[in-house]
DNA sequence: TAAATTCTGTACCGTACGGTACGGTACATA
DNA sequence: TATGTACCGTACCGTACGGTACAGAATTTA
């Protein structure tokens, strides 16, 4: 086997993170170990050799999925109204394309569906929740909040804790759009009406929180 | 017994959906039928001539819970700005309330959980994201768009889609809060937070849509 | 080519849960 | 007092799943 890093993943592991994921996101109850197994064409006892128990499968993939998702930071040099607009604009349109695919719905309602329980209860020891989360909101929040500092250090936004100016650019951008995903609704967001509301979320923003 | 209606529910039923959320809110997981049967000291035959299957017990407890926080309708009558305020910040803090509270928290996990499911393949029927949806967010919307359109009709709104500007307030309102609630994350908000976050957000929505 | 390692496929075990059956009890009605 | 109804408690059944064991194939290493 090509052997990998400590932590890294092998061409097969991942194969077998991808039927995960395919598992996942055609029917989260039917996501067994045998199913898995059938799936990615390896046994059962491979499964458990490579990732403990069920748990750590499923944080395995969830892990691989967000590893997929990173975007490239944007760099702040020079920033202009427009400039700034366009990184608001961008990172909004990012954010809905993320949360309205298939896959991020159905890995929020993996995680939401177990978030319960304490660390240490799955095989793992780190609750899904927390991973989607420190890969999600907490990992591009803070992306974003250079972004917004940079505005106020250029006078395009006015003084304000950028982490409560980031979180009302999120409810703006998101409103209702998530949890009526994750409840079952079906929203049809194309890309043009993404692109539409990542702009809309972006004026509003600029009018509260522009000078 | 007490007789009830047809689609009513005896004061033992009651016990019975009170236990049941109880034992939903300490630990989802927990929330077999004998469990259930145990904490409200019935048999899990009645459980099933009551609510037909597991799936109709679920779906009775969230009914019951939703019918439980049924609010008051606003009068529009004799509008001004001040009362128009008082209406949204009302409004966002109930709305805050709610979907802070461990209850709701649980029941939408639950309801998440499982909404991928299409209709029958449960015993009653019907899913229980929609029955979250309908008596949560398809409930509370249309009720506010009443004060939305009227605070438009007597000019203290710009007039603009009423959807629409509901949509965008309650982005404002909730934020992230709901799903990092949902994902495990702990926040908490005191009363005077709640009122707080409610103020905020009803000034941000006059800044958007005001006149 | 021979030994060793890694993997697949399947059989198996224990458990937990949904759902059913049934005996026993309390209570209401006649 | 006799009969019926509604309910409790529990035993039971079938199934499905997580996890383990093992035999044999495939691949690697020497």
């Amino acid at each position: 086997m090509l052997d990998a890093q400590p932590g890294e993943l092998t061409e097969r592991q991942q194969q077998v993170l991808d039927a995960t994921l395919e598992l996942l996101i055609e029917n989260a109850a039917n996501v067994t170990m045998i199913a898995v197994a059938r799936k990615a064409s390896c046994s059962k006892e491979t499964l458990y050799k490579w990732f403990g128990d069920r748990g750590g499968l499923l944080a395995a993939a969830v892990r691989y999925q967000a590893s997929k998702v990173k975007v490239a930071p944007f760099e702040a040099e020079g920033l202009t109204r427009d400039k700034l607009a366009s990184i608001l604009s961008g990172f909004a349109s990012d954010l809905l394309s993320i949360l309205t695919s298939d896959i991020s719905v159905a890995l929020n309602r993996l995680a939401i569906a177990q978030a319960h329980l304490h660390a240490g209860e799955n095989g793992n020891g780190e609750n899904l929740g927390s991973i989607v989360l420190q890969n999600g909101r907490f990992s591009t929040g803070p992306r974003l909040k250079v972004a917004l500092e940079a505005g106020m250090a250029s006078s395009l936004l006015r003084q304000h804790d950028s982490e409560d100016a980031f979180r009302s650019f999120y409810g703006l951008v998101v409103r209702d759009i998530q949890i009526r995903l994750l409840l079952g609704d079906t929203i049809a967001l194309s890309k043009t009406d993404i692109h539409a509301e990542a702009q809309r979320a972006t004026d509003q923003f600029f009018t509260l929180y522009g000078t």
